[in-house]
RNA sequence: GGAGAGGUGGCUGAGUGGUCGAAAGCACCUUCCUGCUAAGAAGACGUACGGAGUUAAUCUGUACCGAGGGUUCGAAUCCCUCCCUCUCCGCCA
């Protein structure tokens, strides 16, 4: 068996019993990472890439997107090499040290060793300097790498070849449907020129029964998973720059978020980043795996290269609600844990009674970590298509690298990093706009699915009820 | 924002210049003993990268005591800078 079968067989992309910890260069190249991550920091395992180096590059261009790890392969060769001759000169200059210690040196010979370390100090400086651009490089380099495809994903470019999984729900025969934009602002609950006045474009504001709904729908979905085993987290909405390195956003998307001028603080672009980050640096025993959370937060994008996608209505929008769910697992389970995730935000789906389908993406149109992803899509009438809602991924053991989350085995034996998942259960906005849109009535008014009836109080929302009184 | 204390291995916590990769305790693992609301004895027990070795056992080099820099033949230990945590005060939803 090759090692990339053996290595692709668990689709994960990456072996997880080898673990690589790499020390980045200490303030070198444009990537600062602070703290106990720079130590402790970890990508895509080195090991693997070192021994294995056609089979992750086979890997890696399945994802179509340029990217090489053939410099990565180079420097690190290079650093390594650099690395035994600083060594070499460190074990000489411990070896004078023993002798001082021993307290048998002669004047002459002190002052001979001083001088020879003196020496070996400046070489290994020359050295050093060397080295430590090196790893800069390599930690800028390792960051930039993409997780590796699962075997299961199929190949392809970009969203035009993602496969349909399954589709569910009867697609409403409505004429002439309308924008839900338009139905929301005639029944007031969308206001989108305050909105800008407010803040700026993308930003919208929710009056009357567009403010109770939304409340409703991050309720409903909060009480439903819940129900199903996740334990809920309302987590800071502030993360640090290590939360951001941990679950891959940064350093290479930096653009998409929006970052605190006078701290290193960042707004969550999903509750993925805090809730992920819960553990990181954290060993976790096997028995409590696997861990279930969801959790409700808005999130903040910058959306920077979306420029004119979108622009009418509630589906993009720099500031949106969404309730998250994300696993911790171990390997073992990590693939049935995805498909388990995948169906409980497709239950929210069925439960708000809206038309959708599960797509598998293909290798080109995966986000950064991910190993596999599926997307959930729900129907737009109006636009007469199927928009995405929801977004659920494994990411193998590529988040507990960088993040540095692991768990102890039962069995006893060394921490190993565990399995990460998450996925949208789902964003509230598209929920709502694909609500009304699909529940349209030809007199204007509204159709609340029946789970949130509970939620609201009313049935319909209708032009004449929209002001709550 | 002000003042003080502190950051050491999975955890707690000693350690103020070489005998420290680091006492002790807890947890975990192995063995033994005892025998039942579990206790006792002994041993093993950090991570990473490299070299030798049968891609073994094992041996060995280097680094790591928040981060970076400095002093020194030699730094967990002394000095400087930064980050973080805790306590008290101030402010405040």
């Amino acid at each position: 068996m090759s090692p990339l079968l053996s290595i692709s067989s668990q689709f994960h992309g990456i072996t997880l019993l080898k673990s690589y910890n790499q020390e980045p260069g200490e303030n070198s190249g444009p990537i600062s990472i602070t703290s106990s991550l720079t130590k402790k920091f970890k990508m895509l395992d080195l090991k693997l890439i070192r021994e294995n180096p056609e089979a992750v590059e086979t890997a890696l261009a399945r994802r179509h997107g340029g990217f090489s790890i053939k410099e990565l392969v180079e420097i690190d060769a290079r650093l390594r090499k650099v690395q035994s001759e600083w060594e070499a000169l460190n074990c000489r200059s411990n070896e004078i040290s023993e002798l001082f210690k021993s307290g048998k040196l002669s004047g002459p010979e002190k002052e001979s060793f001083k001088s020879e370390t003196k020496e070996i100090k400046s070489r290994q400086g020359e050295v050093e300097e060397e080295k430590r651009v090196l790893e800069g490089q390599r930690t800028q380099l390792a960051l930039a790498i993409p997780n590796m495809p699962g075997a299961d994903v199929p190949d392809g470019k970009d969203e035009e070849e993602n496969k349909i999984v399954s589709t569910w729900g009867t697609i409403p025969g409505i004429k002439n449907p309308r924008h839900h934009y338009d139905l929301g602002a005639e029944l007031g609950i969308f206001d989108f020129e305050r909105g800008v006045k407010i803040a700026e474009s993308r930003f919208t504001v929710l009056m009357n029964w567009g403010a109770k709904m939304e409340r409703a729908l991050m309720n409903f979905m909060l009480d439903s998973h819940s129900k199903r085993g996740y334990s809920e987290v309302f987590p800071p909405i502030l993360v640090n720059r290590n939360c951001l390195v941990g679950t891959g956003q940064l350093p290479k998307f930096a653009d998409d978020f929006y970052k605190c001028a006078d701290d290193e603080l960042y707004l969550v672009p999903t509750a993925e980043v805090p809730i992920t980050n819960l553990y990181r640096e954290e060993v976790i025993d096997e028995a409590d795996l696997p861990i279930y959370h969801c959790a409700y937060t808005p999130n903040f994008r910058r959306e920077a290269g979306s420029a004119g996608k979108d622009t009418r209505g509630y589906i993009r929008q720099h500031q949106f609600n969404k309730v998250e769910l994300v696993k911790f697992c171990t390997p073992e389970t990590s693939a049935d844990e995805h498909e388990k995730l995948t169906r409980d935000a497709e239950l929210i789906l069925e439960a708000l009674e809206l038309p959708y389908r599960r797509m598998l993406l293909c290798s080109g149109d995966m986000g950064f970590c991910a190993a596999k992803c599926y997307d959930l899509e729900v129907w737009f009438p109006a636009q007469d298509k199927y928009r995405e809602i929801s977004s659920c991924s494994v990411f193998g053991d590529f988040q507990a690298r960088r993040a540095n989350l692991r768990y102890k085995p039962t069995d006893g034996g060394k921490a190993k990093y565990l399995h990460t998942i998450n996925g949208s259960g789902l964003a509230i906005g598209r929920a709502m706009a694909a609500i009304l849109e699909n529940n349209q009535q030809p007199d204007g008014s509204v159709r609340v699915p029946t789970v949130l009836q509970p939620y609201m109080g009313v049935s319909v929302i209708a032009a004449k009820l929209a002001a709550v009184t």
